[in-house]
DNA sequence: TGACAAACATACCGCATGGTATGTATAACA
DNA sequence: TGTTATACATACCATGCGGTATGTTTGTCA
């Protein structure tokens, strides 16, 4: 990105524009599928103003996962923890919440951090370490959230926090696997069940 | 597939060839980044051979999913679990084993089925559905394994034998998934332990 | 006010890809 | 022995792709 001493809202603006559509057709078609054209069209960004912000295809790929992946992670998933004492009734709540607002859309798209960590990991070393900061991201705040639950005794003090925080995310992400691939909301909810369920067993 | 009256050995030996390249080459790039052309060079088979057998390469891909990865999954997570009555402790031999057996690379490449579904199920109802049959012979498997050991007082009675065997196939394939995208085997192994530990509390 | 660089826009290019058209060797069969 | 279908082999093609080269406009600052 080129950077000014005075970068204008419009600047910013077209980056932005770009970087989410990019980010809908990679969500949508995986980031070898997705098409710089079809990226184009979508929005009224030629491919001047693309290459002006972004040297390459693949670090418009790296810039979704900086910016847009490792913030909605963030947002949606972390933050919401670390704002209470009792952990798995937060994460219940995120989970249930989440669920309540994914269309059948969202389904048949899957986990965009996901995606790219299946589609991407064995081809591309510069995927692969994004990816990775942000799925540590999301475990380190886990298991932030888990031990000070355990701390004021919202959670059973013999269980290896680590590894919990690992099961946690991997068990979520095999369930909006499998919820895709059957394109089944009814998958999704029976399958957040039972990580709730295995949250529940965390308890004290 | 043409379809004669005698099929020589000769000619069901070089489509094998080319199913079994396919499928290491749509392992390790996924199905849109997999190349033709390398399938037939990692081979001696020539693109008049290829297309004798598969009149395209997405009917070529379909193939591997019906008749490689069913297998797979059928031999190798299927069939040892109805030749006991204690399931968790068949389960927890197979994962053990397949941790024991697995290297860097198959790590790296993670497991065959999810790659497709989490690629192709947007993109292609006749992969969808075609993995899905996969899944659903692995689901159905668990969960027929489960009753027997209910009915034989292996497991606990109280729990719902459905979402349980979905919840089993969802936390492996995050597993793998994660290990996958860390490159690493001990994510892996703790992981997979907490797999087990989840499977030893469905015991009675 | 003129120089200059940022912010695009347009036209074009080389290349790898999936797919096809055509040729050929071999074996079965009438 | 001639015919025919199978099982390949070779050469070629159209297309879409990521990327580039070259304008053109616009705002800034000396």
């Amino acid at each position: 990105m080129p950077s000014t001493a005075k970068n204008t809202e419009q600047e910013l603006a077209t980056r932005q524009v770009i970087l989410e559509a990019a980010y809908e057709e990679i969500h949508a078609r995986g980031f070898q599928g997705a098409s710089l054209s079809k990226i184009l069209s979508s929005t009224n960004v030629t491919k001047g103003a693309l290459y002006h912000y972004f040297p390459t295809k693949i670090e418009l790929g790296y810039a979704v996962v900086d910016e847009i992946l490792a913030e909605h992670i963030q947002q949606m998933w972390v933050q919401p923890l670390l704002e209470t004492d009792d952990p798995i009734t937060a994460f219940k709540n995120i989970i249930l919440q989440s669920g309540g607002e994914i269309t059948e859309e969202d389904i048949q798209c899957g986990c965009p951090l996901n995606n790219l960590a299946q589609e991407m990991a064995p081809i591309d070393e510069g995927f692969r370490s994004r990816v990775e900061a942000v799925y540590r991201l999301w475990r380190k705040g886990i298991e932030k959230a888990l031990l000070c639950g355990q701390e004021k005794g919202f959670v059973k003090k013999e269980v290896n926090i680590v590894s919990v925080a690992t099961m946690i995310v991997a068990s979520l992400e095999g369930c909006m696997g499998l919820a895709k691939n059957a394109q089944s909301k009814k998958v999704l909810f029976q399958c957040g069940q039972s990580v709730i369920d295995y949250l529940e067993s965390l308890r004290p």
